[in-house]
DNA sequence: TATGAATGAGATTTCATTCAT
DNA sequence: GATGAATGAAATCTCATTCAT
């Protein structure tokens, strides 16, 4: 019941700080979403600063957890960066509103939490790094500094502007495809020819 | 006199919006800043929205203008691209504030000003889609919607996380090639063949 | 058992309103002091209000039944004022926090119990009267108002500066010395001489 | 004008802090007394504990710079405190609520504002023990250490409880003879004999 | 007895905007 | 053109109090 309570601030929050920037957002709306008071919702967050940053927090610690266990596979690079873009791109999808949080306020991530958030984003990078520099080592990925490729691969995925792309969508399927191969193979005509 | 003062307050609010958010900027900042008084910044500007309009939709134009200009010349797609690329990598390299003004109010650009601002965007898209069906007719770039590459072409271009590259960098000429060579090759090993 | 929560929760309530005012003090911190929970706390007093009436009634009941015992001894008006003197110096050295409860709500002990607080306090006024007119009859004293002597002497030992004076003190003695001496004669130069 | 609105402010502000405490007085209220809307207090005070520093730095401030006047006359010190003690009392009787300001908020006073207010507070008590000492000099006053003597002194001019006995007075220029005799010979019977 | 979750009124403060000068 | 004083709505946050368990 407790945690039920806490559950629906988090659930209206994420609603709205993806819909408008945190300045935009007052704690009086995130009350009357979760249809709770606003005493409520400082009992259980002790400042709106602070419910933002569990959000964030939150949302950087999911897609690590998932990065960590794909790296930590025994699989080659080759499914493993398959499965990074698969993942990565099924759950904007599902979970837009998160990706949204994260695209309304670049602001905040990238300047007022330095010390927990910023560290965070930087874990998401290395992590996606070293599965980059298993793809140098196995020949598959081209042999250029691991963490700007990394950095450059998490960009395009988390990109302001790819979820247009599946607005206009009919075939999600074939979306997901196309930005693989984007990754994988770049505008050019040349189709990228699998290794055996 | 007069415009002096008007691009006094431009310069200063451009300043305040590349480093907070919209709603985290006041105007008594944006007057301090310009060093001038309140009154005046109304004399000048009707409203808050009506200030931060002017400066989305000047950049906007901005690159608009250049985007047609290069579609406009005779050249070929892979020299079209080419100048395109770098010209918004300079761009970005030399004028951070007027990215990081539409990083930081994404809310903004796509949700408030739709009837203007969105429309605007929209345009940019079309005119690189134009550059890029060209470089599909030329055998260049690969046969998908152009819309979609154009998108996933400004996308990455003008990705939040383009500018950690550079803070990286040591050698800025080296990371433009390095992020040319992505869009048009991706991560594969494979080399870009020119076209010959 | 019951009673050692009730004197817990009074034992947190005049640690922190010997620190604070009324109004700064909250029923949170009341609770967290005591080490019980605000539900608890409202088990055992109705109020805040209700909770510092207890706590001021029963301060000057202490030194309402202190005084009377000492007017009710045989002693002569001397050592009345002499047990008097020593008694409230004492105490507050030792109960400086009761003390500074009263310090820190002088404006509700006058104001707002009306009714209950500022008859008791009345009362002390009075009792100690008693002690000066039997002082004015054995010429001990001088023969002046005894509600207004009394209302200067009783100022004069809880004024607000008075631990000023004890914490500079190396000998503490001496400084209820130095005070008995200032009720009694003053700061001129000339000695106290004894009655006979 | 300007300097109108300031002083409708304080003086409504000293109205209301003389009645109740610090933590009972709410912006709203002095912003309602001084005729003005919230949004001016705060044009004028950048917050509430800086209103209230003014008020108590001014006060304090007012009695120090009287008290340094009186000790640099070239009287002798009988008639240096004698000017002292009508100084306060009659500022007292004519400025009560300067003084409740004082008395509703004695744990502000020598908790909060350390820094400033409490090295005022001691540089009144220094300036006066300067006369003391000048008093012990010229054989007036015992000799006793001079700072506890002024301690002393100050505590019953401004203490608590002094106003009741204006209160209750028909002959306010009785009472102020009546305090300053308390002063100069205590309460016992022997008179105070004039030097000379 | 005891708890912790919930409430709502009200406190301090911010800020876009207006207006007399 | 320019200023600074004034406004009021709304934001964040606090806190005495209640209540189901």
């Amino acid at each position: 019941m407790a945690e039920d309570t806490r559950n629906k601030i988090l659930k209206s929050a994420v609603e709205l700080f993806s819909k408008s920037n945190y300045h935009a957002v007052s704690m009086t709306e995130i009350a009357d979403g979760a249809d709770i008071s606003k005493g409520t919702l400082y009992w259980y967050f002790d400042s709106k600063a602070e419910l933002f940053r569990e959000i964030a927090v939150n949302g950087l610690d999911y897609f690590y957890n998932q990065f960590e266990r794909i790296a930590q596979t025994d699989k080659n690079s080759e499914e493993k960066i398959n499965n990074l873009i698969q993942f990565v791109l099924n759950t904007l999808v599902e979970h837009l509103n998160m990706l949204d949080v994260f695209r309304n306020n670049v602001e905040l991530i990238s300047n007022e939490f330095k010390n927990n958030v910023e560290a965070k984003h930087q874990k998401n990078i290395n992590i996606v790094a070293e599965i980059v520099k298993q793809g140098i080592d196995e020949g598959l990925i081209k042999d250029e500094n691991p963490t700007d490729i990394s950095t450059m691969l998490l960009s395009v995925l988390f990109t302001p502007h790819t979820n247009e792309l599946f607005e206009r969508a009919e075939n999600k399927e074939k979306k997901i495809n196309f930005i693989y191969d984007f990754i994988m193979n770049g505008i050019s005509r040349k189709e990228y020819q699998d290794a055996e």
